[in-house]
DNA sequence: ACATATTCGTCCGCGTTCCGAACGATCTCG
DNA sequence: CGAGATCGTTCGGAACGCGGACGAATATGT
């Protein structure tokens, strides 16, 4: 029942709480910047953009770059910027086919990044954790030897995931349910990296993408992430839409035919039996059943994708369903969110030279003249990495957009 | 993109003009209340809560009722509630086949409300538009009457709307296109009531039941309308979801058989084909074509009611296949949005009884193991009523959001 | 009847924060 | 080298919320 956007009181306190975020985020967005420009860009005046820098220089989450040359008259102003020695984020993610971790820094720089590929399907839950807690150990490392401090981790997993307890409800793919993540890693993991946030891979995916890819100019999007499942991210307002429970997104298993192949998750005719990646591999002629990679390293999709650019007519036939099924699907999406951007991702950014023809037909079929203009179609830049990414930057944006938590942290270097 | 959350910069009157919304919101939530109540409520001290007070007494959107007889020991507060004399909001709306007015006042008290049947596709816009403008003159004859004055106005319309300009940019099922509703009002109507604001009506009906309805316990809901077009409204804590375009929630042309029969919109298998109120009238057995009217009066949908309620083979089985693919394109909409609850709106409150049940199970059907809890199923006590009054609502909504626009309009009575 | 306890609403002084104007500093251009 | 422009700082003023003190109003106990 939120009242007005917040049933808080709002004190000075907060109000320079805010303030604080204001600037700080549009340092983010526009370094190297100057006072000058910052009072210009968040409506402050220099007073109050001179004060809240000082605080941010004190808690070095910012750095002074020296004079600024500018070609015009006056004084130059100095530049500012991120700090890039000083705080950073860990993410994790835990897929069907392999690990990954990476550090990001305040500037959302990548600095670290490191990927194990192994069957996470043959393992335990607990031993999933524990090769998890080494890889994460190893890029900790190394971030430290960059001068970086970690302040937090996210983990990326394929499933539903319960927010509170940072418990895998249910992850169909690595055949785990209520697998407490955030626990067993809560043990084999320093006590630096918490808290420990665990989030599904889609929506960490469409964050990733708005902070690495071409996120700028997407305004309203859904990120469509096509791995072994299908999932959708919807980014409203440069923010993550959850749901009542956190678990809006679960595009894999809308409904296509209601009287079609049964599915696994017990329903009938899901779009993941059309265009999810066994379902196409299959189609194609290839043998899904191999560790199968998500797009990355050598796999069955990079066979799939020699076999397209061969001209396969089997598998070009297989991306020709594959493409038309998911169009159906976005475009029920599309009328229901209104979205202005669609965001290909995951193995749909590989397979996007045979997959966007006959899928942008579809959406286009489907979404009449209802709407003034139909939503843009994006590939995204950075296919399976973005989630592990978007779970790192995860952490950095929670810390540019809360600095009056950090503000004690000032003693660092 | 916005940073974080706004970005504007927060100043001293800034910060007091959501405290003044906070406390106004307060007593709207729990009046009649006391002052020491507000205090204990909001976070805010006596003080504050006392001086801002004071500003809403001033401003006539609050008054005091005198000592509140509490049978606790001290002294007792004087209680405050909503002004029931003072501003009010004017909702109005389009359909097919009727035209309707109503004025609700601040503590959301229906005073007025008119509905004038009739079939609109016969007329001209701007006939149409005049015959709205004569409803609401009346209405605000009423409400004057009564000691209100209205503070602006809201249109619910069927179809897809530019909030800019205030134009029904589709209207299909009134074969409107591009109809500048907002201009074709503003000269026909006294300029007290603007601003005019146009909205779609299962927006509005989805916010009507928030308001109006059991809006306490829904949490996240989506309303889904049902009248000639089937439509959605999205909720999410409080707010209306509207989408980048203000497009969200168009569910009525969801895919639900890619290779079905054709849509008036153009695709196949839409989803209005099996559960709009044509449909299940024509499958019923029933002419849908006569002044069709949207649950309310005498129409074809009470002669359906009467058929069901007598037991009659081929409306039951009517009903059956309309729950059933409503219930599926809900499933998908659910696993897409994650809402706590689903209502059930528009004719589909009156056709409960007999939708319900199959709606439910292939709702269920379609959501397995992949939730935690499936989203509890609510039948709206509006029905058809909802938009007219969510349009009012809005209206009074946002007087109590930023009561300090209204801080000068003091000297009335 | 009267004292006491308790709660309500107001008042006043204080701290935080933003704003606006003025000022010195620094650079470009002629 | 002076004029003009821009940068960042500083200082006083104003808005606002906070906290404690105070009088008002009521119930309870003796």
């Amino acid at each position: 029942m939120a009242g007005p956007s917040g049933d808080v009181p709002l004190r000075p306190r907060a109000m320079r709480d805010r303030n604080r975020a204001l600037v700080l985020d549009a340092v983010a967005r526009h370094e190297p910047v100057t006072r000058a420009q910052l009072a210009a860009r968040t409506g402050l005046t220099k007073s109050s953009v001179s004060s809240i820098v000082t605080e941010l220089l004190a808690a070095h989450l910012v750095v002074e770059q020296g004079a600024q040359r500018g070609s015009e008259l006056g004084r130059p102003g100095t530049a500012l910027t991120l700090a890039r020695d000083g705080l950073a984020g860990l993410g994790l993610e835990v897929n069907v086919d392999y690990l990954a971790a990476c550090v990001v820094d305040l500037a959302r720089r990548t600095r670290v990044q490191y990927v194990e590929v192994g069957d996470n399907r043959a393992r335990d839950p607990a031993a999933v954790a524990e090769l998890l807690a080494r890889l994460a150990a190893a890029a900790v490392a190394a971030a430290r030897s960059q001068g970086l401090t970690i302040s937090a981790t996210c983990v990326a997993v394929p499933g539903l995931v319960d927010q509170e307890t940072g418990a895998v409800a249910r992850a169909p793919n690595l055949d785990w349910s209520g697998v407490p993540l955030r626990r067993l890693l809560a043990g084999r993991v320093p006590a630096a990296l918490t808290p420990v946030l665990v989030e599904n891979e889609a929506n960490l995916a469409a964050l990733g993408e708005l902070w690495f890819g071409d996120g700028a100019g997407l305004g309203d999007y859904v990120h469509i992430s096509g791995e072994i499942g299908v999932g959708a991210g919807i980014v409203v307002a440069g923010e993550l839409f959850r749901g009542a429970h956190g678990h809006a997104g679960e595009l894999g298993h809308t409904t296509l035919e209601p009287d079609g192949a049964a599915c696994a998750c017990g329903g009938r005719g899901c779009l993941e039996l059309f265009c999810g990646q066994e379902a196409i591999l299959r189609r194609a002629g290839l043998d899904p059943a191999v560790s199968t990679s998500t797009g990355r390293a050598d796999g069955p999709v990079s066979t799939l994708v020699g076999q397209l650019a061969a001209g396969d007519g089997q598998a070009l036939a297989a991306l020709e369903v594959a493409g038309r099924s998911l169009g159906v699907a976005a475009a029920s999406l599309v009328k229901l969110l209104d979205p202005d951007t669609v965001v290909l991702g995951g193995i749909y950014a590989v397979l996007a030279p045979w997959l966007r023809e006959p899928f942008q037909r579809a959406l286009l079929a489907g979404i009449p003249m209802t709407r003034a203009a139909p939503p843009r179609v994006a590939i995204s830049a950075l296919g399976p990495d973005a989630a592990v990414r978007g779970a790192a930057g995860l952490v950095t944006a929670s810390m540019l957009a809360r600095p009056g938590a950090l503000l004690s942290v000032s003693a660092r270097a």
